[in-house]
DNA sequence: ACTATAGCGGAGGTATGCCTCCGGTAACAA
DNA sequence: TTGTTACCGGAGGCATACCTCCGCTATAGT
């Protein structure tokens, strides 16, 4: 619906500090935070994820001082890299270019898992960058099913949640990950 | 792999109790925990479902003395279900026979979540669990293979994976659900 | 080299959940 | 009705997680 040209700009105020010693502390962070919020979902334990970053459970609160600004900031730097892949494979044909992006969805976010589970979530920073993901995502399903490709009795809502589900369910291996998404994106295609 | 021809006993050590009052907790707390798994998860607070069943905290440990010996009386009662579910789907037409059984473990499904969630488990009840589940299902699906109308590039774990995934997932609302999982079908089914 | 200060990190207060224990209560039999 | 005892239920000990506070450390500018 939002049709901005420049993506809208999606911006956490947290601030990567001076430092250097800082930002190192805060890359780790964010890397640790990342992993646990992938594994073991978004009510992973922040001392433990201080631990893993090797920094103390102070610094964590410093950066960022709740769970849900750790949370923001690793989920929105994932949307924002699920948005900028969806321009790049805006030049390819309908149903590749939507499952493409669909797969790098898949690959790009380690935090599958806590994507899937705010998608329900009515924070307002939640909604944002739910909108930009949906406002990335959805011209690539319309030009497929415009095409011909994919079921016009589906929304873009439908897939996305399909497959962010299967996505951030566990899996025996990654090859049945890839088989069952693919059958499940065989069900979308118009036959 | 295991083919007996009586279901395989599956039975969970917990005694239902004699005197009225203690049957009347007994099952409070059943029902309690079954909604407590199902909108929670397996982590779901058992003082939460001892409060919801107006009972004490003593009581749920007197008859659940840990959390698995509850979550195995829930889950074990709805694998049950779902095995005599099978039984009864057996005459109709193969594919009808999978989906329709398929429905009935997304309806019968309480505790859809706890399902999913304990399918990776290795405690050994829970692999007798799942291992009861499919010896259930599987004959539905090669069934439904063999008369040509499921692909068989796909596997009885890949799909029930899927639909339990999809199903565990929170969707809008339960049209979206179905929406979802019939779209999800149609990639199993041959074109 | 020196110093001001940004940044560190863990001790500890608070909350919550797990599970045990035991004094009291009420169901059921006689 | 009365006694036995199965059963109740919450207080409380233990563990874990959240988050704050503050004395110490090490960086970066001069």
């Amino acid at each position: 619906m939002v049709s901005e040209q420049s993506r809208p700009a999606l911006q956490v105020d947290v601030r990567r500090p001076q430092r250097a010693d800082a930002r190192r502390n805060f890359d780790a962070l964010l890397a640790a935070a990342r992993d646990a919020f992938a594994s073991k979902g978004v009510d992973a334990s922040l001392e433990d994820i201080a631990r893993q970053a090797g920094v103390g459970i102070g610094t964590l609160y410093r950066n960022f001082p709740n769970r849900q600004d750790l949370l923001n900031a690793v989920y929105f730097g994932e949307i924002e890299e699920l948005c900028i892949a969806a321009e790049k494979v805006a030049d390819l044909p309908p149903w590749d270019a939507l499952t493409t992006w669909l797969h790098r969805f898949v690959e790009y976010a380690a935090t599958k898992r806590a994507i899937w589970e705010s998608l329900n979530r009515e924070t307002e920073s939640f909604k944002a960058a739910r909108a930009a993901m949906y406002a990335a995502g959805t011209p690539l399903f319309e030009r497929a099913q415009e095409a011909g490709e994919a079921r016009k009795d589906v929304s873009f809502d439908d897939l996305l949640r399909m497959v962010s589900g299967l996505t951030a369910a566990g899996f025996v291996d990654q090859a049945q990950r890839d088989r069952v998404l693919t059958i499940a994106l065989d069900g979308v295609r118009v036959r």
